[in-house]
DNA sequence: GTTTACCTTTACGTTAACGTAAAGTACGGT
DNA sequence: ACCGTACTTTACGTTAACGTAAAGGTAAAC
């Protein structure tokens, strides 16, 4: 009695539509098993689609997406081609190490003006203090 | 004499096409200065197009990367909502950190698909080798 | 039995971020 | 004077990722 998702009700906890549900059924994303002509969703589409919601989150096109999770569902003793496998992985993890890269920059120089924004602010309300 | 670029030396050197840059411009995240009808680009302009193209990188829209970009050249003397301006850099800052989250899951997930993936393939390496 | 809630398919519409083609300008070289 | 190269504007085309409207099925509730 594995516990199975209305559409409606992960589109709520996603916070999405269900068109958008059904549109990433389209793209190969998802595939929910059908009761009469309802889609019925298990605990593993619905791992599916937080790993969807992920990767658009870190920008990534459904695409791409979809590739990402294959990556997850493949089974090992099946593939044939090991390397290719292993090199798209890989390149995965570059691609994330830059990105990482790329916030840790972004962060830092947020930091400079944050702090420098807030110390104007201070002052601002020294001086307030002090004529009040 | 400070040093200056041309459209398609710019375009060359972030790989992007020129109607690409003049997208940017359309879009206000670029503002060259002319010489006759051409565009002049400055350092400060390729600055902008470096953090344009960061910001890419991490998923963010043309329209939220003009937003960031904004903030750093905000002069500090003029902020009058300097509050409204540091909840705006506070918000970026936890989105950001949360895509850092974001992706330390996922690299997590796929050193250990790497992991597997290449014990197998060590496996199959030893076997061949023994079988030779 | 009909209203209500939840689901279905089909299909055209929309926005962002460019691509691409057309037609013209400016300038150094031969 | 002509060529090639690098630029310009204008404008229509394209793709991804949905939005939205139309028209209908089904099952529990009243």
């Amino acid at each position: 009695m594995s516990e199975t998702f209305g559409i409606a009700e992960l589109a709520r906890e996603f916070a999405v539509t269900t068109r958008t549900i059904r549109f990433y059924e389209d793209k190969n994303l998802l595939s929910p098993v059908r009761q009469g002509q309802r889609r019925v969703y298990s605990l593993r589409d619905r791992g599916r689609l937080r790993l969807i919601m992920r990767g658009k989150r870190l920008g990534f096109a459904l695409d791409e997406i979809r590739q990402m999770i294959d990556l997850y569902d493949v089974d090992p003793s099946e593939v044939t081609q090991l390397h290719h496998f292993l090199d798209k992985i890989r390149e995965r993890q570059a691609q994330l190490i830059a990105q990482k890269h790329d916030i840790s920059e972004t962060l830092t120089e947020m930091e400079r003006i944050e702090s420098q924004c807030s110390k104007l602010l201070n002052e601002k309300q020294k001086k307030q203090q002090s004529d009040g």
